[in-house]
RNA sequence: GCCCCUAUAGCUCAGUGGAUAGAGCGCUAGCCUCCGGAGCUAGAAGCGCAGGUUCGAGUCCUGCUAGGGGUACCA
């Protein structure tokens, strides 16, 4: 990207500049080339020479004019300047900017990416919720932010999957399947009342009828262990794919959903790991119980693998399934979304790890802040054990899944945050989402109309946008060439919000644009101009078309 | 108690140690002979408190206040 040519220019201008004499030899300091926030001081910024004014021994602005003047020429940059107190600014050129209606063309919806990746293989896990009822609106940011993070590391050169983690080893699917089970004799008019663990939702009483209607009352001749298990395993089905149609409403696909339970078979995945460990000496047994030695690391204890009621703890289902994803399956980089309440686990995460013999640094865990939900003012709280659960289904039907998504992903990971039902229902000028979706749409209708007023496509494919010039058009320019610096600030925080908030500004700088750019003009003088313009509103149409692609808000023709 | 996160405009939120802190909603005043007014322009309005580091702090450090979360052989 066009940022890394300049930060080449200034390392090769320091160095110029000693080899000139204007500069006395110092090492060069790491710097940071920055945008600029006002564009009378150009488009790029560094403060590289007040860092060095010590190195120098010169007054910063002294240093800075001296390397500004040591800049080689680059057809990107039209000026270089040195202002106080010591900034040295870079502006584009008009004719590098013009070119990227060129670059967008010819990146062919891709414009923008980035190979911070490598090609290397990166798997993200989210929403991972128990299978033991329909995706409530806690799991949507959860679903939101896992898909729209592995978008933008799509873009920034990595090979993403997707996968969904299936809980269905613990306690939680066996309170499931006994209150399945309970609903179930129930539904069979057998008096089975439940207990307070178990799962309150009326969803349990319409997944007991369709397991009655599709396999009547074979269930009550067994015995109540063996029923429950079958059961358990009806349900987790059943449920699941109300899971995968609740996250594919909000156009999320996975590729793999992987089974906590497949990791205990026998022989498998966790027989397989614990013995490494106790190989390399890194279990302990203490009061009756199997301990993975974490404290040889940072932490200050060691954590249970193998209770002494003989049964895996949770941190064993941890450990193993890591070691899945890492070595037997080989990914180089695993992120993990999960809400903030399971924080003290995210910190044990490296710990098992370096037990693993693995860097930790290929392991990140995304941690996202509560949803809170607003409806008529009042905060609706969301309980998942009395069965008072607003599902996902329930807020993509009334608000759109488009709505959804964007709101999710306009505020920054860890950040408690309000989801108002009302606002994001309402379809209009009020609602951000809508407002990018315009923005898009409006591009659409200008391309159609054109097509109507003599101005197919074929006539301006070549239009020749050296004609652009106009300073909306510039700052159109400007802002679309930004997308890669986008993409890489999220790609590297793993923080998609960043996208979202750059989709509305480029709404912003079209719909300037639209206001003192007419696009298409009858006048025949003009006509060579109304081409460059289609040109560049066709460029646009297919940047911002990109934006919404990472973001997984759909880009519609009309609305 | 200890640990983590958060505190920016009336509201909801952005803000990679840099130059005059931004956006949407709401409020005020304007803008359609002509490409979509679901739009645009202008205005009022803000960094919780106190220190510190730095040439420079909303941003880093310390303390305080307030809110949220976490502190099991649970999941």
């Amino acid at each position: 990207m066009i940022r890394n040519d300049i930060t080449g220019l200034v390392a090769q201008a320091i160095h110029n500049a000693q080899a000139a004499g204007a500069l006395p030899e110092f090492a060069l300091p790491t710097f940071e080339i920055g945008r600029t926030k006002d564009l009378k001081h150009g488009d790029y910024t560094t403060s590289v020479a007040m860092q060095s004014t010590k190195l120098a021994r010169m007054a910063p602005l002294a240093v800075a004019q001296a390397i500004a003047a040591h800049v080689p020429p680059h057809a990107a940059v039209a000026a270089v300047t040195a202002v106080p107190p010591g900034f040295i600014n870079f502006q584009l050129s008009d004719a590098w900017l013009t070119g990227q209606v060129a670059e967008i063309e010819a990146a062919s919806g891709r414009y923008g990416d980035i190979d911070l990746g490598g090609g290397k293989t990166c798997q993200v896990e989210f929403i991972s919720a128990n299978p033991t009822g329909p995706l409530h609106m806690g799991s949507a940011r959860n679903a939101v932010l896992g898909d729209a993070l592995a978008n933008i590391l799509a873009a920034a050169g990595w090979r993403i999957q997707r996968e969904y983690y299936v809980n269905d080893a613990g306690t939680q699917m066996r309170t499931f399947a006994e209150t399945l089970y309970r609903r179930y004799r129930q539904a069979l008019g057998h008096d089975a009342p439940l207990e307070s663990h178990h799962y309150q939702g009326t969803y349990m009483h319409d997944l007991a009828r369709e397991v009655v209607g599709e396999q009547g009352d074979r269930f009550l001749s067994m015995p109540e262990d063996d029923a429950i298990a079958a059961l358990s395993d009806i349900g987790r089905v059943k449920v699941l794919a109300w899971i995968r149609a609740s996250a594919e409403k909000l156009h999320i696909y996975f590729d793999n959903w992987y089974s906590e339970k497949s990791l205990y078979e026998p022989g498998g995945v966790f027989d397989h790991v614990i013995g490494s460990l106790r190989a390399a000496n890194m279990t302990e047994a203490k009061d009756g119980a199997e301990w993975l030695r974490t404290s040889l690391f940072d932490s200050d204890r060691d954590e249970v693998l193998v209770r002494s009621s003989g049964q895996p703890g949770y941190y064993a289902s941890d450990v193993a399934y890591h070691y899945d994803k890492f070595v037997l399956r080989g990914f180089d980089r695993v992120i993990d979304v999960w809400a903030v309440d399971h924080q003290n686990q995210a910190r044990r995460m490296p710990y098992l790890m370096q037990a693993l013999g693995l860097d930790p640094k290929r392991l990140d865990i995304v941690l996202y802040d509560l949803v809170r939900l607003y409806r008529d003012g009042q905060e609706v709280k969301l309980s998942k054990r009395s069965g008072d659960i607003i599902t996902v289904d329930e807020v993509a039907d009334e608000v759109g899944a488009d709505a959804v998504r964007f709101l999710l992903l306009t505020r920054s990971n860890q950040a408690v945050m309000d989801f108002d039902l009302n606002l994001a229902v309402q379809q209009n000028d009020q609602n951000p989402a809508f407002y990018v979706q315009y923005a898009h749409a409006r591009m659409a209708s200008i391309l159609r109309t054109a097509a109507e007023r003599d101005f197919p496509a074929a006539a301006w494919t070549a239009g020749d946008f050296g004609l652009l010039g106009h300073p909306a058009e510039l700052t159109l320019l400007r802002k679309m060439a930004e997308l890669s610096e986008v993409i890489e600030k999220a790609a590297t925080q793993l923080a998609p919000h960043h996208l979202a908030f750059y989709a509305q500004d480029l709404a912003g700088t079209f719909h300037a644009f639209y206001r003192d750019c007419r696009v298409i003009s009858a006048e025949p003088a003009e006509r060579e101009l109304s081409c460059a313009r289609l040109r560049l509103v066709a460029a646009t149409k297919a940047v911002f078309a990109r934006v919404l692609d990472l973001l997984g808000v759909t880009a519609p023709e009309s609305m």
